[in-house]
DNA sequence: CCAAACGTGTGG
DNA sequence: CCACACGTTTGG
């Protein structure tokens, strides 16, 4: 408001003399950017007036000191740690390390009441109510900076941000009617600066994060369990939503809470647009698989784009924000998984752009919500700090091995063990998890994805030019899973999957701890062999499973969170996301091995990046007043922070206050039988449960593969879940999406991006994954050549020094690249960059030829003794002689030749009459040569 | 007084 | 649109 400029003015006068503008910009003249040039203050000054003269300048927030974020050391690796002089840096952008982004910025000690001119009394106070009414609040609009209490204007309920402390929308601004989305919520900082920012995600994110903390304290707890519970078995949502509203919100807040919804509503009211356009751009996704299958979605196009287009659009955000907020929901219930199911479904039917996509989310959700109105869920923000302390330490311990040494096998075995359904999660498994959530939506989702859902995934991608429909010679079998097809019938093979969308919310908190713990692992190296497998020593998982964050349930829980039902997913993934890895980089640093440096900065880095907002947990304190959906909150420039690290309780807290017997692991046992859909399921029932069954050891693969549209959600849920494998294939993933992504998993062992778009994949370009050992980029479009040499190209953005000079994908063991239009220059540049490879599918490779085979072999390559398994099936210019190139690799076990017209079966068996004298081979199908035993 | 770092403007 | 750079603010 208009006063906010003269009441920001006195607020800071006390401290800082008042020609102290407006704190913030105020001073703009000097501050302008290279004030130097301006050296007229005059001419600085003035732009920032006009900016700030709409609202009172708003009072800069300071860390708050006790978040796990602030508590960290400074991770040396991030940019800004970089350029701090300690670091040998140049000192000139004076930002905070990427890690230690404050997840709950204060106000400064020196802030005071416009009004009275005096400082927060809530330490004075007991009653949560009386303590709300004493402290500082900060308008998110206006920027004035009041005690409730010392506000005329009684009838009108502010809103509380539970994003940020002792943020809220004040009663004047809110009954003005007048929204503070464009403006930022204090404490924003320029996420969108940071490497991993995703201003919707972390919208998104934020939501997610309400759900309860810990324990279901009172409200949530009894009633939330309860309520999920039967949800779970009905509607979940509409139990949910209710049953914390219910608690949560106080009287005050109902009306604010009203106020709220308005808002949002309006926003979400928006048409979608349809982008019904179709599929991708076009590209046909080849009719086979590479492994022989005919490829999956044909139709996915369309979807993925749309779904691209969710990170991008800023102002969509801002929309879906509301939405969002609406939407928030507990976050334990919803999955951000879920929600996709049901947007899936939706978007299916509709087409929109990416801006619409977002929207369209959240405008699901929206709807879900409505639906579900009642459903509001509260948000938990989270305590930071305390999570955070305690997870970090525990966290980091148990899991560091594993990963590595594990994933593979525990992958494989996983899996099939763990989710064997599961991760297919079909729809069903999906809509569960939605179904939670609130949707309605929650259907299907799917897209198709797996199951048949259908409609354009069915058709089976044509890869026109390339494919020629020929059947498939079924590629090595790939680890992986899924996503491959399978040797032999390539028709039959294809598989579906169903997308996972249960991860959501949850699966980001995981993710958080994940990223930790990987940080921590790669940092150790050690690879020990940890095999998470779920039965298997569940402590080293477990610390994943911990990391997320549960607690941060205050007050958010209580009424916070009746904004959106938003999936909190999203929010409280990203938090954690980010966070996970502060701490520990240093050793991490050191110990890398087999990243470089570079490697793991870039893990840290990102990981640590986190949606902004999300984290924030008000203080403790949370009053009554409702809390205002995250609208404010621009988004757009999100200051990243990472996520809060506790782990999860080792028992299940009672009602009767007790504890029940069985430890956390038993449970675990449990779940670790269980689909991935009923995890999703139990995920409702309470927050116990809910961060229990994020625990990254059921979680090891999540198939995606083919799902339209990637959401916010859906990925704060993955990051949640710091999956070992993660299956994109055929899916719109924007290249926003795939680097906030891949920058948050840095555990991630197996990436299956099969159809994908090269501008999508070329997330990979920028970001690390030093311990991805399978890539699977088949028929990836506009996959070339050049496009390969970016992909092998070592990191560009070290600093001098440090620079890797070492590809990003030196640890490659499986590539996956059947169907593209790639020559000897990439082969070259593989042979050189992964000298680890032993798995290379180039079926479908119409430009490989002899001498790429004699290249591969070659005296002095790496490939020539690494390679196992090579897949050249349907690569007409192979002939015979390649078969005498292969003689030459000492480790060959498998060649697959099927489907090339210029091989002959004699040549085939001279192969395995020559080898036989050492190594006895045979002929597994006409032209597959395997080795025998 | 100083190190840290917030929030913004702008050049590339 | 992002990365950078900077004046100013903050806490100690």
């Amino acid at each position: 408001m208009a006063m906010s400029l003269s009441a920001d003015d006195e607020d800071y006068d006390s401290d800082s003399t008042e020609q102290q503008r407006p704190p913030n910009r105020p001073k703009p003249k000097m501050a302008t950017p290279a004030s130097a040039s301006l050296s007229t203050p005059g001419s600085t000054g003035v732009k920032l007036p006009s900016n700030r003269s709409a609202s009172g300048a708003r009072r800069r927030r300071t860390r708050c000191r006790k978040c796990e974020a602030c508590v960290r050391t400074e991770c040396g690796e991030c940019h800004f740690c970089k350029d701090m002089k300690k670091f040998g840096g140049p000192g000139r952008m004076k930002q905070s390390c990427i890690m230690r982004q404050c997840i709950a910025p204060v106000l400064p000690h020196t802030a005071v009441c416009v009004v009275c001119g005096e400082a927060g009394k809530e330490d004075t106070l007991d009653e949560e109510e009386e303590k709300f009414n004493a402290m500082l609040m900060e308008c998110s609009i206006c920027n004035e900076i009041v005690h409730p209490n010392c506000l005329k204007v009684k009838d009108v309920a502010g809103v509380v941000n539970d994003e940020l402390p002792n943020c809220w929308e004040c009663p004047k601004c809110n009954y003005a009617g007048k929204t503070g989305k464009q403006k930022r919520g204090p404490g924003f900082k320029y996420a969108s600066n940071l490497p991993g920012s995703l201003l919707r995600e972390q919208r998104l994110g934020r939501e997610a994060r309400d759900d309860g903390d810990q324990t279901p304290s009172a409200s949530s707890t009894g009633g939330g369990v309860g309520v999920a519970l039967g949800a779970t078995g009905l509607s979940p949502a509409g139990a949910l939503g209710g049953a914390s509203c219910t608690a949560t919100i106080s009287s005050s807040s109902s009306s604010s809470l009203s106020l709220k919804r308005k808002s949002e509503r309006e926003d979400a009211p928006r048409p979608r647009t349809d982008e019904s356009s179709g599929p991708h751009t076009g590209r046909l996704p080849p009719l086979l698989t590479p492994s022989g299958l005919p490829r999956p979605r044909p139709e996915i196009p369309a979807f993925l784009r749309k779904k691209r287009k969710l990170f991008e659009d800023d102002d969509e955000e801002e929309q879906q924000e509301d939405a969002n907020a609406r939407r928030k929901k507990k976050t334990w219930r919803d999955d951000p998984l879920i929600p996709r199911l049901s947007q899936v479904k939706k978007e299916d039917e509709e087409d929109e752009d990416e801006e619409e996509e977002e929207e369209e989310h959240s405008e699901r959700e929206q709807e879900d919500e409505e639906d579900d109105d009642k459903l509001t869920v509260k948000r938990l923000s989270r305590t930071d700090e305390g999570r955070r302390n305690r997870l970090k330490e525990e966290e980091d311990e148990g899991e560091e091995e594993d990963e590595e040494q594990d994933e593979e096998e525990e992958r494989s075995s996983r899996r099939s063990e763990r989710s064997p359904g599961p991760l297919r999660a079909t729809p069903a498994s999906l809509e569960s998890d939605q179904s939670l959530g609130s949707s309605p939506r929650a259907g299907p989702s799917s897209e198709g994805g797996g199951s048949g859902d259908g409609g354009p995934e069915r058709t089976p991608p044509t890869r026109t030019s390339r494919v020629s429909a020929h059947p498939h010679p079924h590629p090595h079998s790939q680890p992986q899973a899924q996503a491959q097809p399978h040797p032999g019938q390539p028709q039959s093979r294809r598989r579906r999957r169903l997308p996972n969308r249960e991860l959501s919310s949850e699966l980001s908190k995981e993710l958080n701890l994940e990223i930790q713990r990987t940080e921590d692992t790669l940092a150790n190296e050690n690879r020990q062999p940890l095999r998470g497998d779920p039965g298997d020593g569940p402590d080293n998982e477990d610390e994943a499973s911990e990391n997320e964050e549960p607690k941060r349930p205050y007050r958010n829980g209580t009424g916070g969170n009746l904004l959106g039902g938003l999936r909190d997913g999203r929010a409280g993934d990203l938090d954690r996301v980010g966070g996970g890895g502060g701490g520990e980089r240093p050793h991490l640093r050191a110990r890398e091995m087999n990243g470089t440096p570079w490697e793991l900065r870039h893990f840290y880095g990102p990981p640590q990046i986190t949606p902004l907002g999300f984290n924030r947990s008000s203080p403790a304190v949370r009053p009554p007043p409702p809390r205002s959906p995250p609208k404010c909150v621009q988004m757009e420039r999100h200051v990243i922070r990472p996520p809060p690290i506790s782990p999860p309780p080792e028992r299940l807290p009672l009602a009767d206050g007790h504890s029940h017997v069985a430890q956390r692991e038993a449970w675990l046992a449990i779940f670790s039988h269980m689909t991935h859909q009923d995890l999703c399921v139990c995920m409702r029932v309470c927050k116990t449960w809910n961060r229990w069954c994020c625990d990254k050891r059921l979680w090891t693969r999540i198939d995606l593969n083919r799902c339209k549209s990637i959401t916010p959600l859906m990925l704060s849920g993955i990051v949640r879940r710091q999956p070992a494998t993660l299956d994109l294939s055929w899916t719109n993933i924007s290249k926003k999406q795939l680097s906030w992504l891949i920058n948050r998993l840095p555990g991630l062992r197996v990436l299956l991006l099969s159809g994908c778009s090269w501008v999508a994949v070329s997330a990979l370009c920028t970001s690390s994954c030093p311990l991805l050992r399978t890539l699977d980029v088949q028929w990836v479009e506009g996959l070339k050549d050049a496009q390969m040499r970016d992909l092998l190209s070592p990191p560009t953005d070290n600093r001098p020094g440090q620079m890797d000079t070492r590809s990003k994908l030196r640890n490659i063991v499986d590539l996956r690249l059947a169907g593209l239009d790639i020559t000897d220059s990439s082969l070259r540049l593989i042979i050189k960059n992964m000298p680890l490879l032993s798995r290379l599918d180039l079926s479908y490779c119409n430009h490989i030829n002899d001498q790429s085979i004699n290249l591969l072999t070659a005296a002095g390559t790496t490939t020539r003794d690494s390679l196992t398994e090579v897949n050249l099936s349907v690569c007409n210019r192979v002939t015979d002689q390649s078969l005498t190139y292969f003689k030459r690799c000492g480790s060959i076990c498998r060649i697959d030749l099927r489907f090339c017209k210029q091989v002959t079966r004699q040549a085939c068996e001279r192969f395995i009459a020559e080898m036989s004298v050492s190594v006895p081979f045979g002929l597994r199908e006409d032209k597959l040569l395997q080795k025998l035993s």
